[in-house]
RNA sequence: GGGGCGCUAGCUCAUCCGGUAGAGCAACGGACUUUUAAUCCGUUGGUGCGGGGUUCGAGUCCCCGGCGCCUCACCA
């Protein structure tokens, strides 16, 4: 078969690896002491000027070492952009600077994706360019396989996902999102730390998957010869903490739900889940108001970010609506009546809505207000008054039992928060997870399972305690103005492709 | 899961009605001491996602499959 324009260019770069070592050169060496970075070179020699007589002969050498992202050759005179971790930077080869043989050595045998090492003074070239002017220089390490070209790049969102190496390479505004992330995940572990709540890792592996409703990824522990679920959220075992006397907790870790992938859904995702004993919700939603509003300044520099064609506002205090008002806004019926289970099934029924299973008042309320009002809710909303029958685990409200003590905070049309006030009453807990039991055999495949530990936890007392959780990558597409949840994971979830031994793709 | 669109060289893209696949970048050879997508001369590179069908002839039309994107449904 013939040889591909790749594998050809595979072979070429191995036999200038090979060339390198039988001069002396480790194509993969590790023996090379950086002193700066390209970044800091840019900011250190911001005012440099040109100077026609070339650097003075005490002038600073420095030692830098980054991938080369474009090779300019023109004969004795070389320029080698430069880009690492921090920045870009460029590499003057001059053949009369430097050692003669090595300046054609590195001429011939670098390739755009090779990392290169140079050691020189600083200079501005008559162009304006900052530049080393090399007095030493060689190849680092080897590349051998071609970068995406340089004018359009790595484009193919399918390529950009399964191969965010190159991804990152070739658009360093990825990284830019990446780091932003970072920033989220800090200012949230300050801001918690700050507060007296301690981080904890708590089991990912679970023989009940608790504390939320959705399908569990299922695996099997095989010296215990028991079957495991990956965790759907870390809620039951932090509350069991509350009752061991840790009164403020939180873990910031992932969960896995087995459910469809779409641009808001990745199987495994990033939760933030925080509990405060002597808390209620309504504690809960000023210290979110106070959390997301310091959060988006710290890491945006502004309260306002654009989203789409619209902007969101995090100046406090966020709107608030119960359920029931979010449905009458929707639906322009101030008046309208939802109060029993006939009054939401004659609504249902009027919308067109598929019924839930089972059709109880609190299950068909949710369906409606999913339905009409949650996607409409662009600012950020907190929605209140949720019912008891999709809240397992929420304490009732002490006038009306038929809600819990709850919110959900909706920013882009999108649940990005799920709080409420806990469920300690171990004999209204255990009659909530029969309740679920009974749902599930009615059809719901996500109600929850009896959890008769959790039960006996709750039984030595649980202080009363609100807890919540925020979904990251959530804050992260907001926060980075992606609708796209692939675009704030770095390796978000594909269908597997096939790759052959040589690693080209089949 | 449903519907729509797409998959051509390592990358970014062409190829009109079905007539035997082309460019830029990259690579290779050469020239070149101030480039910024360097430039100039020359050269190479393709199982056209996979399989089947129709046809004298298929990248192009039809069928099956794979993968991706958009969208709807479900979910945080």
């Amino acid at each position: 078969m013939a040889e591909s324009t790749l594998d050809r260019i595979r072979r070429e770069r191995l036999e200038k690896a090979e060339a390198l070592r039988e001069m002396g050169i480790n194509p993969f060496a590790n023996d090379f002491a950086v002193t700066d970075s390209l970044a800091d070179l840019s900011r250190n020699y911001a005012d440099c000027v040109e100077n026609p007589e070339g650097p003075p002969a005490d002038a600073p050498r420095h030692s830098i070492a980054a991938r080369v992202v474009a090779k300019r050759v023109m004969g004795k005179l070389s320029f080698l952009r430069l880009r690492d971790g921090s920045g870009e930077f460029q590499l003057m080869l001059r053949k009369d600077i430097m050692d003669e043989e090595n300046y054609l050595r590195v001429r011939r045998y670098s390739d755009v994706g090779d990392f290169v090492a140079a050691t020189g003074p600083v200079i501005r070239t008559r162009t304006g360019e900052l530049s080393i002017l090399a007095d030493d220089a060689r190849i680092l390490t080897k590349s051998l396989r071609p970068l995406p070209e340089k004018w359009h790049g790595l484009t193919d969102v399918e390529t950009r996902f399964r191969q965010r190496y190159v991804d990152l390479v070739m658009n360093p505004e990825v990284r830019e999102v990446f780091r932003k992330r970072a920033g989220i995940l800090r200012y949230m572990r300050a801001f918690l730390d700050e507060r007296g709540f301690l981080e904890v890792e708590t089991p990912m592996l679970q023989t009940i998957a608790g504390g939320a409703a959705a399908k569990p990824f299922k695996t099997f522990h095989n010296a215990l010869g028991v079957p495991m679920f990956l965790r759907i959220a870390p809620e039951l075992y932090l509350k069991r903490l509350v009752v061991g006397g840790i009164e403020r907790v939180y873990e910031l870790n992932r969960n896995f739900r087995n459910e469809g992938l779409s641009h808001w859904h990745n199987p495994e995702f990033t939760m933030i889940e925080f509990y405060m004993a002597y808390a209620t919700y309504e504690d809960l939603i000023e210290l979110t108001e106070e959390l997301l509003s310091g959060l988006v300044l710290d890491v945006t520099g502004s309260h306002t970010i654009a989203w789409g064609d619209e902007e969101i506002s995090f100046e406090r205090p966020f709107q608030r609506l119960s359920v029931r008002d979010a449905i009458r806004t929707h639906l322009g019926r101030p008046d309208l009546a939802l109060e029993t289970l006939d009054d939401v099934l004659g609504l249902m029924g009027e919308l067109g809505i598929e019924p839930p299973k089972p059709a109880d008042y609190g299950r068909v309320l949710m369906e409606i207000y999913e339905t009409v009002a949650e996607s409409k809710l662009i600012q950020p909303t907190f929605i209140t008054e949720f019912p008891v029958e999709v809240s397992p685990l929420a304490r009732r409200n002490e006038t009306d039992p038929r809600f819990v003590d709850r919110f959900e905070l909706i920013i882009g049309g999108k649940e990005v928060a799920n709080a409420f006030s806990e469920l300690n009453d171990p004999v209204d807990q255990k009659g909530r997870f029969e309740g679920q039991l009974a749902a599930k055999e009615e059809g719901d495949d996500e109600a929850h399972e009896m959890d008769e530990d959790y039960v006996r936890a709750l039984e030595y007392g649980m202080p009363p305690t609100a807890g919540e959780g925020i979904g990251i990558d959530r804050i992260a597409m907001l926060l980075t103005g992606y609708n796209n949840i692939r675009e704030v994971i770095l390796f978000p979830h594909m269908r597997p492709e096939q790759v052959e031994e040589d690693g080209n793709v089949e």
